[in-house]
DNA sequence: TTAAATTTATTAAAATATTCACAAATTTAT
DNA sequence: ATAAATTTGTGAATATTTTAATAAATTTAA
């Protein structure tokens, strides 16, 4: 793949959705201009995005459903199998264990690690194995760079922790604020403070 | 509050949650030099961002922390008391429904509607009164314009219904691809993509 | 009290990202 | 078989965002 700068790719797990559900919904073939209405990003955009990857679509004609649900899966790496391991087995770490449509998408989640580990792998819904968190480095998972973060508390000692055991790459759940070591990547999700993003748009509209 | 572009507005959660971290810690000042290190952007950017809201430091000697969290506090809606409502009660609804420090925070949810609405109300840790689905405008609260979407799956109907009621923004946590109606803006927190992203970075960052 | 050292705020420059405009390729209609 | 109508792909233009450079204000040290 030629250079993809972020703000694209941050556009194409947008684009497989919308795909995977027009293909549900019997759309064999799309051109660009129908894409932009469905899911609100302009044609042009979304042309000179495709074209990052190669010459997708045919003039005249349009783009091939199917043929690129298949390109951007392969780009969006649901081919990588990349391990991870999810730290903080609470409401929402098992909210994440149990998302549906997960495998294959990306990677699996191979285990978990808690401070409670022993209550935690009780609940009916933990569907791997979960560990006490000072087993952090025995237990693992060869290969791993990937973690996810869902802590309450207590992320940068974590971090830090992951950084030496070779983690490259962090979900980060927290709402705490940590400093990233040298090397490692992470990219946030913050239900909060998109929360507050929301109500400040909309409230700026009505001025 | 002058003109805010989207990249600024997107990382004024970044500086609030930074700045709480280091009010605690015992920082009261701190220059854009060292808030840079700590939250990972350039200085000139964070001066950039904080000029928008207006003159918030002192040249020659930096920033009043407290003075910031106050004004960052006021400028991210914390005083709007915004009412909510949250529709889809599983893992990731409770999840959300007991976040903690949600109070004063952007707002606050009232209720919430699901279509196992008498289940739903029987869990221990749902902590506000929940209505079936079909019930959406008779429970709607009064000048609510803001809701939560945590359903697996129809999210198209229930926008058109809630654009119907008056809601005008949506944070959607549903992987469903669906149309939004003219006038609304909506947030995603998609999981999945987020950790499509970052495989995605963490991978390229090897080549 | 004055000069040197800092540090913000802001104007200008550079880098990114989006959109326009149109050539090239393809399909559809005649 | 040919012309008209589409629709992609891309170089050029525009818009947005970030970074650099520096003037203005403040503090610190002599």
């Amino acid at each position: 793949m030629t250079q993809v700068s972020k703000a694209t790719l941050k556009r194409y797990p947008v684009y497989l959705k919308a795909l995977r559900k027009l293909s549900q919904d019997g759309v064999s073939k799309i051109m660009s201009s129908e894409l932009s209405d469905y899911v609100d990003i302009k044609s042009t955009t979304i042309r000179r995005d495709f074209s990052l990857i190669g010459q997708l679509g045919k003039q005249g004609y349009g783009y091939d459903v199917e043929e690129l649900i298949k390109i951007f899966a392969k780009e969006l790496g649901e081919n990588y199998d990349e391990k991870m391991i999810l730290i903080g087995v609470g409401r929402l770490g098992t909210a994440i264990l149990n998302y549906n449509n997960w495998n294959h998408v990306a990677g699996e989640i191979v285990c978990a690690f808690d401070i409670q580990a022993e209550k935690r792998k009780k609940e009916p819904k933990v569907n791997v194995p979960v560990y006490h968190i000072d087993q952090l480095k025995e237990k693992m998972p060869k290969g791993c760079e990937i973690a996810i973060l869902c802590i309450p508390s207590g992320a940068q000692e974590i971090v830090n922790k992951l950084h030496e055991l070779g983690i490259k790459g962090i979900v980060n759940f927290t709402r705490e604020h940590f400093v990233l070591p040298e090397g490692m990547i992470k990219s946030d999700v913050d239900v909060v403070s998109t929360i507050q993003e929301l109500v400040f748009e909309v409230n700026s509209l009505k001025k």
